[in-house]
DNA sequence: CTGTTAGCGCATTCAG
DNA sequence: CTGAATGCGCTAACAG
């Protein structure tokens, strides 16, 4: 009669509801529980509401960690990202959040510090709770995470760039293009002394790229680099305000800066405004990323406006078919467009 | 002598290693497997190097879903916050995340879009995890909320505004000390004509508590609100100008505003200074929360300062804390600072 | 220091 | 449509 259970000394009060104690008041059996609360097909109405009314009285909740021991699948994603704190990985976790949400999925958040060896840290660790799926920023990783991602056989969506080929698929834009074409912009504006301003030493390398893109582009154009800073901290208004001044100081006859990112860039633009130098008359700039305060300055910022929001939506919406199609490989170029603004 | 195991039937190549797996490759058993993997104390370091040899030879990494369902207990923080693509949050995730980093803990990200019943669905959903704990944005929730917090019986420490008593414990600032003190500076600098600016029809809660504060504190110094302006969708630059023009339009006499945030105080900023108001001369303008660019613009932003990067990295001390010592109950108050700049 | 036993709570067989 | 048996992979609690 009574299930061989006799250890119920513990104090019951505190003791989380399990599918038992619900099968037990209910009066039927603990896998027909289990249906009911899955939803699975072949259950009587009759049975399931008599079910649920237990499940209620209790305030049962299923415990996943059962569920995914016996299943090894979860409803975890893992987000790896390099940082957190400001610039563009926000606003693609908040994309990447509102399709997973939609779709039952949660994302457990791993950051590396721009650190690869962090990386691999962060995976193996997250890769321990069986996610159905990990979705990465960039493209370049050490072999170890490939490795380890294929061991698993789970699906793997990389964000931000697609010049280099993908583990699996990949949502971004082309780094390269978007080089290119602002200095082709610059060319076709007529500047003849182009100058570049980055920061935090080229973290990730995907600036280096775009860099580099940017000052091959410009030999081609006939109108080289004629100099370049590369601050060794992170990004920022102040960051920029300070790179800009030691550039024009070492190189004054500049007439125009590529920023790697618009915080650096609408330091520029205050600090040209502080010390009276005309833009874009005296120095044209322009920035990458497009963050919705340059649009409204009172000299509008020209930048690279990239689809940070739509790129995370398009990561996570590939993460859910690779999901119900393992052998998916995309690989979506969302693009760039180019703000003119008024400072170039 | 061979264990009770013969179904080996289905394709090893794919299999992930197990404890099992390790055990029979080093000759040794489950539970001292178990033990060097977990560095537990009482193994010899023979049998820990060899253990470790065959774990490395294998891949082996441990499955936590199992681990998890025999103690009960994960390393995982359920962080449940209104939004995530922009604002304060990030900056405070990012302390929360570093924290937790290095104490071995990973968060589990939520987001409720300021939606109360969201953040029951959500919390529910994260709970049947087993989180070691949860880190809530904000003092103000569903009763449920605190019910099934109990229930499990782990701690929960919220961030952001420490005006109303906490669950158990809070981090973050007096958002009404803040706003007194915003009212008191608008009087000693002789502001005569107070408005105030606010958006997403002040969700959350907390901006609402700050405002009436403000009003509160204007009615006792003698310069009661003039006029306020609430936008109906998120705070940005863009909006910050259109709402400053509305208000401005409508009670041209203001001579100074209170803006909810940054991001709307630099669109007045600049819109300001578009259309040829001088500020501080003309209007004072005065912003809420202290973002970098803010500090760098020509005319340098007035602004409450908060310390979101160290709100996160003291609300996650304070779970480290309540994960050794339930019996923890702690309130800090992290205090302002008021940046004057030049705006005001 | 090392091993044996016995589940954690659930879901996948396979029978009725 | 419903149920009984079995084990996912790991670790506490005990031996030895």
């Amino acid at each position: 009669m009574t299930k061989t259970r006799n250890h119920v000394t513990q104090s019951e009060r505190t003791r989380r509801a399990t599918l038992r104690d619900v099968a037990q008041l209910s009066g039927v059996s603990e896998i027909s529980v289990s249906r009911v609360m899955r939803n699975a097909p072949s259950v009587s109405d009759r049975l399931r509401s008599r079910v649920l009314a237990a499940a209620g009285e209790l305030g049962y909740t299923p415990n996943r960690l059962a569920g995914a021991l016996k299943t090894s699948s979860t409803n975890l994603v893992a987000v790896i990202v390099p940082s957190i704190g400001n610039g563009v990985f926000p606003e693609v976790l908040d994309g990447i959040e509102s399709v997973l949400a939609d779709a039952g999925l949660r994302p457990v958040l791993g950051i590396t510090q721009y650190d690869r060896a962090q990386e691999v840290q962060v995976l193996r660790d997250m890769l321990a709770w069986s996610p159905m799926g990990v979705i990465l920023a960039g493209t370049d990783h050490e072999p170890a995470v490939t490795r380890m991602i294929d061991q698993q056989g789970i699906p793997v969506v990389e964000f931000m760039d697609i010049d280099r080929s993908p583990m699996q698929s990949a949502v971004g834009i082309s780094n390269v293009k978007a080089a290119v074409a602002v200095a082709d912009l610059l060319a076709k504006r007529n500047y003849k002394r182009p100058g570049y301003i980055g920061a935090w030493s080229e973290r990730p390398d995907r600036s280096k790229a775009r860099r580099l893109a940017f000052e091959a582009r410009l030999v081609e154009l006939g109108i080289p680099l004629v100099d370049r800073e590369i601050a060794s901290v992170r990004a920022s208004a102040e960051v920029g305000a300070k790179t800009t001044e030691t550039l024009l100081k070492r190189s004054p006859d500049i007439d125009a800066i590529f920023f790697a990112n618009d915080d650096q860039a609408l330091g520029a633009l205050f600090y040209c405004q502080r010390t009276g130098r005309k833009v874009p008359d005296d120095i044209g700039i322009i920035g990458f990323n497009g963050i919705e305060i340059g649009s409204t300055t009172p000299t509008i910022l020209a930048s690279v406006v990239t689809p940070r929001f739509q790129m995370g939506v398009e990561t996570a919406k590939l993460m859910l078919l690779a999901a119900s199609d393992p052998s998916t490989r995309n690989v979506i170029d969302l693009g760039f467009e180019i703000r003119l603004g008024e400072s170039i």
